[in-house]
This record gives C-alpha cells, sequence and structure tokens, in this order.
DNA sequence: TAATAAATTTAGGCTAGTCTAAATAAAAAC
DNA sequence: GTTTTTATTTAGACTAGCCTAAATTTATTA
C-alpha cells in the first residue's frame, strides 16, 4: 500500500528509522527534532499524520516506533539514497564527499521501475560509496560485523570497511591520509595520553590519528 | 543570481516558456491556467510572485512575458528535462514513451554540477529521445529545419526528426508502426478524402497514416 | 452602441508544514 | 517527597499553493 508522502514525510520517516535504527527502543519526539532539526511541536504533529496514515505506531508520551510498513518505507528511501550515491561516484565520477545532498534530493523520485533499473544498471551494489549497506528489492542488506577502529585490539589486522561520521570534513581528512575503503592496516600503538592511534597501513606506511577518527572509522576483522 | 525556488515556481515558468515559445508576444493568464491545468486565480497568484522575483514582466490585463533570468532559468529546467530523458533511454534502457513522467520530477533536482557531468556523460547529446534538442550549458540550442510531415510535398524524399505530440499513446502508435526518429521517407500519396498519407519507408515497406498522424509528425528534407 | 461573453482580479477559505509561547506531564535532583 | 528541570502537547499564527465564488474589466457580437 505505498501512498503517495510529501518529502516532509519522508524525511521524518528516514530520521526516526535512522535514530531507532542506534537503539532500539521507542523513539523519543526529542531525538526526533533534534535529528531533524525542527521544533518539538512540529514533531508532534507530524508524528500524528504519520501514524494516522499508519506508518507509525504511537501512544501520547510514550515515543513512536516505525509499523511494518513504515519501516518498508524507511528500507526504501534509503536503499534509493544509497543507490543514487553509487551512481554520483561510480557513473559520474564525483567524490564520495559531494553526493549526499544530491542524494537528500534523489531519494525522493518516485518510481520502483527507475529504482531497479538503477540497481542493475550499477550491477547490483551491495554497499554505498560510504560503505554503507544497500538494501536490494525486498528491503534486505547485507549486516557486516564490523568494529569502530577505536575498539580494535592493538595488532590485529583489519579492513576499513565504513565510516560513521559522514559529512565533508571527515571523508576529506580520509581521502587526503588516504585512509579508504578496503585499506588493510593494524593498530600498532595506543598512546595513552590523547588516546591516538598508531596505524601501519597497507604498504607499510605509518599514520597517526585522533581518538576521533578511530571512533568515527568502521573496520572489519581479516 | 539563481534564488532558490520552488517545484510549483518552475513548473509555471516552464509552462510560460513552452506556451511564450519566446516569440516575445505576451502570454494571456488564460493560456496558462489552461496548460497548467489550475484555476485562473492560481495563475494570478503565482504570476504575481514570480514577477515580484523578476522573472516575469507583468503588467495587469496585459499579459506576461519571460525576462532575461526567467528566460534562462526556463530553458536549464528544459535542459534538465531532456538530458534525464535521454539518459533514462540510454543509459536505464527505457522506453521512449515512459520518460516525460520520470523527467518531471528529475528535472526539479538543484545542482548545475549535476546536470553539467550528466551531459557529458551522455556524450553531450544534441537531441532528446523525442527529437527535442537540448540546450547547452549556456542555454543554446540546435535549431532545425523542420516541417510537419503534412506539409511534406508528394514525393519528396525526407527524414523522421521529431514529434508534436508527447503523449505515450502516439508514441506507443509510432513504435508499432516503425515510424521512429531516424527513418527515411517520402509521401506517395495524399487521398483526399481525409488526408490521410501513403508512405513508402526505407526499405520500400508502405504505410498510410491518417491525418493527425502526419500534423504531429515532424520531418526534415533529404 | 448596447448587450453578452470571456478573461482577469479580488475576496475569502482550505491544507500542509512550519514556528513561538504557554500549559502540562514526566523525570531528575534535592 | 517536594522541587526543579526537561519533554511533550496545545494554542495560535504564519506562508505557500491551491480552490470557489463574486466582482470587474475587456472583447465579441447583435
Ligand atoms: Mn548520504
Ligand atoms: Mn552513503
Ligand atoms: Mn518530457
Ligand atoms: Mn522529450
Amino acid at each position: 500500500m505505498p501512498e503517495l508522502l510529501s518529502q516532509a514525510e519522508e524525511n521524518y520517516l528516514k530520521a526516526i528509522y535512522k535514530v531507532s535504527r542506534r537503539d532500539g527502543t521507542p523513539v523519543s519526539n526529542n531525538a526526533i527534532s533534534v535529528e531533524m532539526q525542527t521544533s518539538a511541536a512540529s514533531v508532534t504533529d507530524m508524528i500524528n499524520r504519520l501514524s494516522q496514515k499508519g506508518l507509525l505506531n504511537y501512544q501520547k508520551r510514550r515515543g513512536v516506533s516505525l509499523t511494518e510498513e513504515g519501516y518498508a518505507t524507511a528500507t526504501h528511501l534509503v536503499r534509493k539514497h544509497r543507490l543514487w550515491e553509487t551512481f554520483l561516484v561510480d557513473k559520474l565520477q564525483f567524490s564520495w564527499d559531494e553526493v549526499h545532498e544530491l542524494a537528500e534530493q534523489l531519494e525522493h523520485i518516485q518510481s520502483r521501475e527507475l529504482v531497479n533499473r538503477l540497481d542493475e544498471y550499477l550491477g547490483f551494489p551491495r554497499y554505498d560509496p560510504h560503505g554503507d549497506p544497500i538494501p536490494d528489492a525486498e528491503g534486505l542488506m547485507a549486516e557486516r560485523q564490523q568494529v569502530a577502529l577505536s575498539q580494535l585490539p592493538v595488532g590485529q589486522l583489519a579492513v576499513v570497511v565504513g565510516v560513521k561520521d559522514h559529512t565533508t570534513p571527515f571523508l576529506q581528512y580520509l581521502e587526503r591520509t588516504g585512509l579508504l575503503l578496503g585499506v588493510q592496516l593494524r593498530v600498532s600503538e595506543r598512546l595513552d595520553y590523547d588516546n591516538s592511534l598508531q596505524l601501519v597501513l597497507d604498504q607499510g606506511t605509518t599514520l597517526l590519528v585522533s581518538q576521533k577518527v578511530g571512533q568515527n572509522l568502521f573496520v572489519q576483522l581479516k
């Protein structure tokens, strides 16, 4: 039953999806208003409309959760967002730090057929340019056992598979330091003074990164 | 000075562009309301807003025309629309009768960079899947000396270069009869009874088409 | 020219989506 | 167990875009 949703409604759904993935419990009005950068009053308003449409479970003052339909709709939005980002990087040669805002627009284009053809055109990619998994046409996506770089035991070989922080400055930092997806590394030393990490990369080059960087990079054990 | 325009504002601009086709003569409120399928009151309302923004020249009860900026904006919308249609057909294998509605959505995506990269990715096409010229980044587009098939003298060799009617039924009719862009033909006979036309195509196959078809196909003399 | 028709504007109203300010409920701190 | 703080809802207002109905102006026709 894909009712037509406005872009505003879609953005709220996506925000609720995003916040609820972080913990799992019902999402507070407040968390949504922070994520959406709107007033709490606007959130209450929109929550009422979305639960009216059967996309949210909502009890006054007890938080909201996505219904089955709301979850599917949000997942489809994520699918579109990540496929468009992949298109922009793979086909139009955009850099991975330039595509998010564009995908925020493109994700609202309405056409299942277009999304599926785009998916096929891109070769059914499983991850987007930031390493985030792309849901398939049924809404299923890969779940990777990944860990923050800051949690990686010293000496353990691992490979960079994703970013937690998607902002342009962080992505450009990674670009300049060569700490990109697919790079293999190990932590050679953890410096107690400021929790910075001494890394040894692929070809033996070394790199010192701050705690903040370590917390925002996802790696997979090798 | 590309102020941010809403989709509604952009659609009105495009409608005015389409109705006026740069012939200078002011466009009537009524023509816009027919093109947009909205009430005359809504048109008056929007005209006021767009002339406020410097996109239209407007004097009460004397019709509107596009300003230089309004014209450039409308041309850019047409550029985006036609590039996206070309993308959908050339890259995603959509049929030419399926792409218009999708392009109506995609044309509102805001990013000069994206449009220019798409243009390059497509090889700087000069015509869209319907034979309509695509404005370049400066807003310039090819002007073809074309004539309606119904005007073509009997015996004159010509090639199909465009359609006047962009509706799905007409495009599907052309698809089924093989009367597609690039096909060479000549009119072997004009039947007085109903002004239908007997055509001889490329490989000598013949085809009888109604006056309505003749009026909605553009050809170029060979 | 006067009457009629068509086009346009004005007036007023509606919904979606936003806001601020105030009221109320729940949670945290004392 | 009060008090204070935070979260949430309510109330009221605003803009963009749309509408219908009525008023007004311009064009057409008798
Ligand atoms: Mn993104
Ligand atoms: Mn991404
Ligand atoms: Mn079109
Ligand atoms: Mn076209």
